[in-house]
DNA sequence: GGAAACCCTGCAGTGGGTTTAGAGTCAAGG
DNA sequence: CCTTGACTCTAAACCCACTGCAGGGTTTCC
C-alpha cells in the first residue's frame, strides 16, 4: 500500500508517517520505480502500535522504548511496567496540579462578577497583587504532565 | 536596577526577561553608557503580573490581551472576564480527559502484574490489540489544555 | 592590573509534529 | 499525444515559550 491509503487506514496524517520514518520510529518502507513509498501489513501494526502509545499520551521516548521491547520477546518487560507506572504518575500529578490551577482560575473568576472599566476589574486587580507565587503547575511528561 | 537584580526579586530567569523584551510583552529598558538595561520599579511590577499569569497557565497572548486592559483602565472589561472564562474551560476540559486516560493507563497496567517475557507481557499485547482509538486528548490551551 | 562576576547580541535547540514551496509520478479522459 | 488532477517526493520553515551557548564587552573587587 502507498502512504496515502495507510494514512486513511490508520487515521495519521501523510506527513507525520514520513515524520515517524525520519524519527526511526518506523522503518524505511520499500520504494517504487517512480520513488513512492511502499508499505506492508508490517508497518501498518507497527504505525498502529505507535499511533495507540501516543494517544496514551506517551512521549516518543517512550515509544522507542516499548518498540524495543516488540522487537526482542525474549527480553524481561519489567522496564515496560515501570515505564507504565511512571507515566501513570506523571498523568496524576498532572490532574493534580490542575485540579489546583482550576480552584484558583475560579477564584479569581469570582472576583469580578459584572464586566465594569478595567481599572475597577477585580480580576486585574488581584492578577496585581497575587500574594507571591502557588500554582508552580510542574512541567514534565504528558504535554503539561512531561 | 540591572536585569540580575530583577531577576533575582521576580524569580525569573534573566533570558526570559529579554525574551519578553523582545516579544513587546515588557517595555524596553534604559540602557548605562555600558549598555546594560535599567529597569525601574513599573518593569517590575509589569514582569511580575505577566508571571502570575503564566503561573495561571495563561498563553503569552493571553497575557498581551490581559496587558492592554492594564493600559486601558477605561475600557469595559467583559472581554477579561470571557477570557479567565475559556480559560477556565480549557483547564477543566484538559482535567477531563487526563482523568479518563488515567483510568485507561490503569487497566492497561493491570494486562501485567508480574514481570515476564516481553512476548507475553499483557501491556504490549493490550496495545497491540487496541480496539480502535479512545483517548484522543483534545490538544489545547494549558500545554496540554490548550 | 587582573580575575571574577556581570552583562550584551545573536542564534540553535526543545517536542511532536504542521505547513509550505517546488518538483516529480501516474492513471484516466479528450 | 497531451492535459488534467490526484497523488507523492524532498527540504525547510514554522508553532510555543522558553533555554542554552558562543563569543564578546563592562564593572567591581582585591
Amino acid at each position: 500500500m502507498r502512504i496515502g491509503e495507510l494514512a486513511q487506514a490508520s487515521g495519521t496524517p501523510i506527513e507525520t508517517i514520513r515524520f515517524y520514518e525520519r524519527e526511526g520510529l518506523l522503518p524505511a518502507a520499500a520504494r517504487t520505480q517512480g520513488n513512492y513509498r511502499i508499505y506492508t501489513p508490517r508497518h501498518a501494526e507497527r504505525l498502529g502500535f505507535i499511533r495507540r502509545c501516543r494517544s496514551l499520551d506517551m512521549t516518543l521516548d517512550e515509544v522507542r522504548v516499548l518498540l524495543r521491547f516488540k522487537d526482542q520477546p525474549l527480553a524481561d518487560c519489567g522496564e515496560v511496567n515501570s515505564l507504565l507506572d511512571e507515566h501513570i504518575g506523571h498523568v496524576s500529578e498532572r490532574i493534580r496540579a490542575l485540579r489546583a490551577l482550576e480552584k484558583e482560575l475560579r477564584a479569581l473568576r469570582a472576583a469580578c462578577p459584572v464586566p465594569q472599566a478595567a481599572a475597577d476589574c477585580g480580576i486585574l486587580q488581584a492578577i496585581d497583587q497575587a500574594g507571591a507565587e502557588p500554582a508552580e503547575a510542574s512541567r514534565r511528561h504528558v504535554r503539561g504532565a512531561h
